[in-house]
RNA sequence: GGGGCGUUGGUCUAUCGGUUAGGACGUCGGCCUUUCAAGCCGAAGAUGACGGGUUCGAUUCCCGUACGCCCUACCA
């Protein structure tokens, strides 16, 4: 290791939603980064114009501070290498294209898209491997080729890949990787429409920008030895590399849309915490020292090792993001968990656009009352629902357990109750007070307590399962109880 | 076709040559209990892809095979 402070960066190519491999990437970029006292830079790798999407950008940034991995240097941060934006820097990509041209390491190439079509297929058909026959290099005279650019000729700028000897690099994750040179392609360094390729703009910004690790998914192993080649045909000392597994669909293909959930801006909208996503996608592919599923990003921080990740790809285990995401809702203060669901609420059309302190009070109770059921922020308008609707629907099956017909205590049942709680002072509507009225008919009328319970629950809810009956009451307070009492005995009227 | 990377229960993983192969999610059962959850307890589920080596001893090291994935674009 040398004394030269930790720089590392995440390079998304703005071409759509803000994407979870982005998360990935930028959360154990950032954990590196951070445990060494480092830096962590994004950079916005637009140099595709075919995908490039404006609104992209922002919506990257946004996601990262969305999970709390705000970069030290990027895009609308700033920082003493930027820009950070590639499409902002071509310039210096065609004079590194041209030094290398003059070095003889790159050359122009004419051939059109049909004569390169044609040429693999002809390789094809033969067996051999796909890769340029070098005809520019080898029909054309430097001075031609140069003639032909001056004259406006369509071209792009190849590299010329040596044709002997190995080149290996020892990757931080996976140990010693070797390529043979002579199966590595004349890569393309400069398009046809002057931007560059990922290869040519990553390994000049890569050195530009003093990036010590280059750490990204495993699909850039194979593009590693053109990387390194490039650093060396420009005298640059190469960075060292980490090739983290890569994101899997449950067919252990690629993460994709089609199959999975991609965009983290789904996960907004599903209601996925932050911190568990960042929890989650810590455990997938990385292990915490001590085993422990549970853990924030300081822990991953303070832990963080190559040598603890695990190589193969792993899959993308919903089910076990939404428990994790129930273990953190759970664990949040309510304070902190209502502003949260407070956006869901008013989405469901359950609270209004501006709630007043006084909705908001009565919410956060209801929120309190389920908080240890919900796996996702977005269950919770469904699970409370009932609590701000006094003319709630009932559920047909609980009816007909309870209602109507009803078993010959409940109607006494339901009256002792509604006569109890009018004379009860509003300060004794607490659960416990509650409790015990409620315990106490069951016993005068020789029932169970259940048999006493459950059709309250249908009374009062519409529904066979919610929170716990009596602090259920409690938030609903007297004048709700009542109606909601006096509604039901006049629906089991009906029947 | 070529190259690279990988392969521990359905899924995520531990093990840095010696374990009854451990944990987590999920599943099933029990307890608790006013329901649902949560919590606690328990169960099922892995001949560690397969075949060879190396070794006193391999899930761990080496080779081969199979399978999967990635790359093989003027996409990243």
């Amino acid at each position: 290791m040398t004394d030269t402070p930790v720089r590392v960066r995440i390079a998304p190519s703005p071409t759509g939603d803000p994407h979870v491999g982005t998360a990935y990437m930028g959360l154990f970029n950032y954990a590196f980064a951070r445990h060494h006292g480092g830096q962590f830079i994004l950079r916005l790798d637009d140099t595709d114009r075919e995908r490039f999407n404006a609104t992209s950008a922002h919506a990257i940034l946004e996601a990262l501070r969305w999970l709390g991995l705000q970069p030290d240097e990027g895009p609308e941060i700033g920082g003493p290498y930027g820009p950070y934006v590639q499409s902002e820097r071509l310039a210096l990509y065609t004079h590194y294209a041209d030094q290398l041209v003059a070095a003889g390491h790159a050359y122009y190439c004419f051939c059109t898209k049909e004569r390169l079509a044609e040429m693999r297929a002809a390789q094809e058909a033969a067996g051999d491997a796909t890769m340029y026959d070098r005809r520019c290099l080898t029909t054309l005279t430097r001075e031609e080729a140069a003639r032909r650019v001056r004259d406006g000729a369509p071209h792009v700028i190849r590299m010329r890949m040596p044709r002997e000897g190995v080149t290996t690099f020892h990757d931080l994750i996976r140990g010693a990787v070797s390529f043979e040179n002579a199966l590595i392609d004349d890569q393309v360094l400069i398009k046809a429409d002057g931007f560059p390729t990922y290869h040519l703009a990553t390994v000049v910004d890569d050195h530009l920008m003093r990036i010590t690790h280059i750490t990204r998914a495993e699909e850039w192993i194979s593009s590693t030895p053109k990387h390194l080649t490039l650093f060396r045909m420009f005298g640059w000392e190469a960075p060292q590399f980490a090739h983290f597994p890569l994101l899997r669909n449950a067919d252990r293909s690629k993460i994709s849309k089609r199959q999975g959930h991609t965009s983290l801006h789904w996960y907004q909208a599903e209601g996925i915490l932050p911190e568990a996503l960042l929890n989650f996608l810590a455990l997938l592919g990385w292990s915490h020292p001590e085993e422990k599923e549970i853990f924030d990003l300081n822990e991953l921080i303070a832990n963080f090792t190559f040598e603890r990740f695990n190589t193969s790809g792993p899959v993308f285990d919903l089910e076990k993001l939404r428990w994790l995401n129930g273990v953190y809702i759970r664990a949040l203060a309510i304070d902190d968990l209502y502003p949260r669901v407070e956006p869901f609420l008013i989405k469901a059309g359950i609270l209004q656009a501006q709630p007043v302190p006084e909705e908001q009070a009565f919410a956060k109770q209801c929120i309190a009352l389920e908080q240890e059921k919900a796996r996702a922020l977005t269950e919770f308008p469904d699970l409370v629902s009932f609590l701000f609707n006094p003319n709630f629907p009932y559920d047909d099956e609980v009816v007909a357990q309870w209602l109507r017909p009803a078993p010959a205590h409940v109607r006494p049942a339901l009256s002792t109750l509604l006569e109890q709680v009018e004379a009860l002072p509003d300060a004794d509507i607490t659960a416990e007070r509650l409790e015990e009225i409620v315990r106490r008919i069951a016993e005068e009328l020789g029932v169970g307590a259940g048999k006493v319970i459950h059709p309250t629950r249908a009374a009062l809810s519409g529904r066979a399962k919610g929170p716990s009956l009596f602090h259920m009451m409690a938030v609903l307070g007297k004048a709700e109880i009542r109606y909601r009492l006096k509604r039901t005995l006049e629906m089991m009227k009906g029947g």
